[in-house]
Formats: structure tokens, sequence, C-alpha cells
RNA sequence: GGCGCUAUCGUCUAACGGUUAGGACGGAGCCCUCUCAAGGCUUAAAUAGGGGUUCGAUUCCCCUUAGCGCUACCA
């Protein structure tokens, strides 16, 4: 039985990133009919926020995935603890008394000299206990094996067959002197408690990955498996940055841009990860199915966005396909909803919202199209584009419409058919080419020049507003 | 500095030693057409550099270069 975990620190909003790793451990645990656990590594009680944990719960919703079990780091501190003692006591861990090291400057950078702080190591376990009792404060670090170095290997799903020499690994914090474990205890204990099977998550940790195999060992525990993701850095190369990059790396980004959460899904998945077949637009039960390590790159992925355009172009691309192919049921909530947060609502019956949702939606991009482009459909107040106005202008197009109107208006019958013989008969009679007529029409019903085919539009505006709009052109 | 990871069109990627190095986005052009999209077709665009191994390297090995990560009582 499978358990991933997708594991957040809520310091910052819930980035691009993340999302993608979230995305993975879904699609494997999923895939093998495992159990997705989110935990919370709310360990760095100085930098959390809640708004940090707002976002990563904004992101994660919108994406409508779902988790089956959900903890927090921060209720789970006691289990840490009583790890991190428990090594002391066998001696695989030891206090260091040596005050933090400030700022970077302060970091031993000299040779060997990063690796541990030989005076804590070599303290008698005596000294250590008295000066602990005397209440001086201290960090406890894990006790490396260091006298006769070995070889920490593992295979990573991804890059294969890893290996480094203990020497190589600093003697890391587990307890800080203020009695929060740190990451690397925190993540470690909890895997183990949580019987975590897999461990995917991102390359940045490929390295830690050693601590952690050796944390793993000490207490006895199953090696999870691990898989490592390429990372998701910008196009200059740099790792994204809340403070470099701003707003374009949150989820929420995407969400605010009218992306479908499966256009963004579909999208993150195609970043470091590849089904191999040329497929790009897939639908979630394709992508469970398809998904696999094997497919998983090694190299890290630029996501394409500039200052101009937040928004990387394929992720355009992809979540049109989307919108034009999801099922209209689907689809047909969304666009009321996007419509009634700018103050629109669907006009007609169901049925009839649905038609203009279907007509219009081969056209657009975004949810966000349908309240701006697509604004005519749901409203009488939508502006007249210049290029509009110049079809209008045409010489004779007014009486035209004039007359149109009336047409249909005295006909019972208001179908794509019957709009189009009535304004082809007209066009013959007058003498007038029917493409004039045509896009005067559209030009009339929706102010712009560019749409559906000009009878669609005539009945997705609806016959009364089509008369009412010819008119008073 | 140490350790680790990575390197194919501008971007996402395919090619598990033999291909005219393929696809997609974006760009350019054409077709279709009542407009605009979509769609179809065409086109420009890549194996970081140098050594090996091999009959043959994008592919395997080494070096260089570049980028990234870890090297915190951040995660």
């Amino acid at each position: 039985m499978i358990r991933a975990r997708f594991a957040p620190s809520p310091t910052g909003y819930l980035h691009i990133g993340s999302a993608r790793t979230f995305i993975f451990n879904w699609l494997y645990v999923r895939k093998y009919k495992g159990t997705m656990v989110l935990r919370i590594d709310d360990t760095d009680v100085d930098r959390n926020t809640q708004a940090s944990l707002d976002s990563i719960f904004d992101g994660l919703n919108w994406l409508a995935l779902g988790w089956d079990e959900f903890y927090r780091q921060s209720e789970r501190l006691d289990m840490h603890r009583k790890l991190a003692l428990d090594l002391l006591e066998k001696g695989m861990a030891y206090r260091d008394f040596a005050p933090a090291a400030s700022d970077l400057e302060d970091r031993p950078h000299g040779e060997g000299q990063w690796l541990f702080n030989p005076e804590a190591r070599a303290l008698s376990k005596a000294e250590s206990d008295r000066r602990a009792a005397a209440g001086e404060p201290f960090v406890i670090r894990f006790l490396v094996p260091r006298d006769s170095p070995r070889e920490v290997a593992f295979t990573d799903e991804v890059y294969g067959p890893q290996s480094k020499s203990s020497a190589d690994i600093e003697d890391f914090a587990l307890l800080r002197s203020n009695g929060i474990p740190t990451y690397h205890l925190a993540s470690c204990a909890d895997d183990i408690d949580l019987r975590i099977t897999h461990i995917i998550r991102g390359q940045d940790h490929l390295s830690n990955t050693f601590k952690h195999l050796l944390l793993f060992d000490a207490a006895g525990a199953h090696r999870p498996r691990m898989a490592h993701l390429p990372l998701l850095i910008a196009p200059d190369g740099s790792k994204l940055s809340k403070r470099k990059h701003g707003p374009v790396v949150s989820v929420t980004t995407y969400r605010d841009h009218g992306f479908l959460a499966l256009g963004y899904i579909n999208f993150l998945c195609l970043l470091g990860w590849s089904p191999k077949d040329n497929r790009e637009q897939m639908t979630l039960s394709e992508l469970t199915a398809t998904f696999g390590f094997d497919g998983v790159h090694r190299s890290n992925a630029v996501v394409n966005f500039s200052e101009a355009d937040p928004i990387d172009p394929k992720a355009l691309w992809l979540n049109a396909q989307h919108l034009r192919t999801v099922p209209i049921e689907t689809l047909v909530p969304l666009v009321t909803q996007t419509l009634e947060s700018s103050g629109l609502a669907p006009y007609g019956d169901g049925a009839f919202f649905a038609h203009v949702v279907d007509t219009i939606r081969s056209r657009f991009s975004t949810l966000l199209d349908f309240p701006s482009k697509g604004r005519a459909y749901f409203a009488d107040d939508y502006p007249i584009e210049p290029a509009a106005l110049e079809k209008l202008n045409v010489p004779g197009a007014p009486e035209l419409l004039h007359e149109l109107a009336g047409r249909i208006a005295q006909n019972p019958e208001f179908t794509e058919a019957t709009v189009e013989a009535g304004l082809r008969a007209l066009a013959a009679e007058r003498g007038v080419k029917a493409g004039v007529l045509i896009n005067a029409s559209r030009a009339a019903l929706t102010g712009q020049t560019v749409g559906p085919s000009a009878f669609a539009v005539f009945v997705c505006v609806g016959r009364e507003r089509v008369v009412q709009r010819l008119k008073r052109v």
C-alpha cells in the first residue's frame, strides 16, 4: 500500500513548483490506489504565517485534487523530540553548546571545518549532562559516523543510484536550543510515524536525502523509496522566488487569470515529465494512468513567463484546448461563477445558456474571456469597437439592418437556418453582398468584428435582443 | 571552498549506439472562410566545447565550461 505525502511549509504562498510536487504525488498515489497525506511542515515558528497557510489551501482547493489524511507538524513535536532524545541516549547524537552562527560569514568555511564542531563531539557524556543540567542552552546534532566513513547509498526513482561518503556529511542539527525540532528531524520522524512509503519531492532535497537516510537507519526504520523531481526555474535560470519574481510564481495567479484547474495541472505535468508519445493535452485520468518516474526528467524546467506576461504561452494554449473540450456541464458552473464575479449573469434558461457557452468557448482561452470578450452575450452595455463601427457605417447598412430586424420580428421561426435564409434573401433583393450584411450584423449584435459564425451569433443573442440591437443602429 | 545534480530548437520535450535529430508552444507564410479563432499544410530554429570508446555517437566514459542544489539552531 503506497503512502505519499505533500509537505509544504507555510512560509510563503503555494508556488508553482510546490503545486507540481503535489500533483505528481497525487498522480502516483491515485495510480496505485494509495493514500495521499497532506502534512503542514510548520516547525519554523518564526517564519510561519497564517497568510501562507491560507494561500496553500487556496491553491490546493482550486486544484481540487484532494487528499486523504491531514497533519500538522506543530501538533507532533513531542514525538519528534522523543526521537532526538532516543538518539542522544543511544549515543547516536550529541549536544553542541556552541552558539548558533548569527550570520553567514560566521559559518566555518575552512578545510573540513564546516562538517562538525570537534570540541562538542569530544565532550564526555558526564560533562555534557552536567552542562545541560546547569541550564546551558544546546542544540542536539546527529553524530555522523566519521572514524570509519562509510558510503551512504540509495537508488533514486528518478536520478538513479546515488552515493555519498559519510565523511562529506555534516553533523546536522536535530533539535534547536529552543526545543523545536529542525526540518530534518521532524520530517523523518513524521515520515516514519506516518509510514510514508514514497517520498516524492523537489531535487533541492537530493543532497539532504543522505542525512535523512542516516536518520531512518538510526531510528531502525524502513527507508522509504525516494523520487526527486527536477526544479522549476525562471527564464533567467534562477530559482523561482517570491521576492524576485512576485506573484507570477503563485498558483492563484493562474486561477485569477481564468485558468481551468485541469489546464493548469496538465501544463505543470508537462514540466519535467513527458508521456513520451507526443501527447500534450490529457485528462486527469489519462495523466493518472500514464504518470511514472521513468518519464520524469533530471534537468530543471523553465517556466516561461515575463514581466509583460506572467502566463507561460504554452499554458495558455493548453488551457484553451481544455476550455473547448471539457464537458459542457463541467464548464457551465465555472462560467456562471466567473460572470457573477464580474457583475454579470447567465442569460436565458439553462439549456440556452449552455448553448451560448458551447458556441463561444471555441475562440476563448480562459474563463475571463466570457465576461470580457463575451460580454455582449450577457449584457446590453457592451462596447462597440472602432472596427465594428466601420462595418456599421457602410452606406445603406443601418437601413438594411432595420429591415432585417423587422423581418426577424415577423418570422415565427428563429433558427440559424431561417435567419440565414432571411438575411441572404434580403441581400439578394437589395443587390448587396451577403458578406456586408453578415459582418454588419455581427458588429451590431456584439460590437465586435470577430466571433462565431454570424448566424450562430443571432441565435446566441436571442431573438428579442437581436431585434432591439439591430433597430438601434 | 567542499559535496551533489544537470546540459537537444527561444521555451516544453522525443529519439533507451545507426533517424533527413521527431512533436508541441511561440514566430513566419499559405489554405479554408461571413469575421476571428479553430483546423489543415509549409517554413525558420537545437545535440555547450574538447578529448576518448566504437565500424558508427545526441546517446557510453573523461576533462572543460555553464547552470542549479546542499553546505543554517530555513525548509
